[in-house]
DNA sequence: ATAATAATTGCACTTCCATTGCATTGGTTT
DNA sequence: AAACCAATGCAATGGAAGTGCAATTATTAT
């Protein structure tokens, strides 16, 4: 079991407590998270702080970028193995419409999807909307 | 052929000026537009009359709003048949990265996604990225 | 250890898009 | 023509994303 510390020399970035917090909030949560999700848990820092530490696990492949059609972008830590920073890699996220959630269903695989002819696929966004598990109950 | 005051009316649309010029407007776009489009079109109206008219629209299911990642919302007519208010009609859209348009492809259905037990899908939002047939040539 | 250097954090501010309240205009109906 | 309701225009707000700069903290070199 890797330790947070591991985790971030691993990617070249500067261990500090603020970055510690942020990556064991992100590791805690099970769903997406949006940066005021973020500010709400961290209310003595700078929204700022927070907003370049995610941008910073962006760029380290640490974190990948959710948009599930909400407007509001959300967050969640990669998975083992998750290859965020390769853009053939394919996400599939699933959102409720009832709580609200995001939830990334990194098992499920993406079928390979069709496109005419003369145009050329890089990645594919793929949000399936309806009613999550614990919803649904 | 359907008149613009065909549509409108089928939809209990009154049917206006300003409605008129923009579903003209729309239905001469092959790509998807943001409301920003539409504006500098329109140089003469005010930004919310446009904005009402596309939620009216949305609402009426003449136009359905795309989410393609960029942050900005875009709109594009329905086409015939369309079934943008029944919440199993599945859309496939495409994202040039180079030119930044956002395309329709409406006779590309998507496969059916499996989710885990407990999970109801109702919805797919499935956005494809790359270079379209324009910008590859 | 201390100075020099570089990265991180916090504050203030800006920009952009989406949205709403309210007054005014314009079209329908009786 | 009067009354009514919908559509339009103006002004303003809210929320999220992003940036510049100063202050702080950590790292490196002397």
């Amino acid at each position: 079991m890797e330790t947070i510390e591991q985790v971030l020399e691993s990617r070249s970035i500067r261990v500090t407590a603020m970055r510690m917090l942020i990556y064991k909030f992100l590791a805690e949560k099970e769903v997406a998270v949006t940066l005021s999700d973020i500010e709400n848990a961290f209310v003595k820092a700078d929204r700022t702080t927070l907003y370049r530490t995610i941008k910073t696990f962006e760029e380290k492949a640490i974190v990948h970028q959710i948009d599930d059609g909400t407007g509001i972008t959300k967050y969640a830590l990669c998975e083992q193995g998750c290859n965020c920073d390769i853009k053939t890699d394919l996400h599939l996220h699933f959102h409720c419409n009832n709580c609200n959630e995001t939830i990334c269903l990194t098992d499920h695989k993406i079928p390979q999807i069709k496109v005419p002819d003369g145009f050329v696929s890089e990645n594919v966004n793929l949000v399936v909307k309806g009613i999550c598990d614990k919803c649904s109950g």
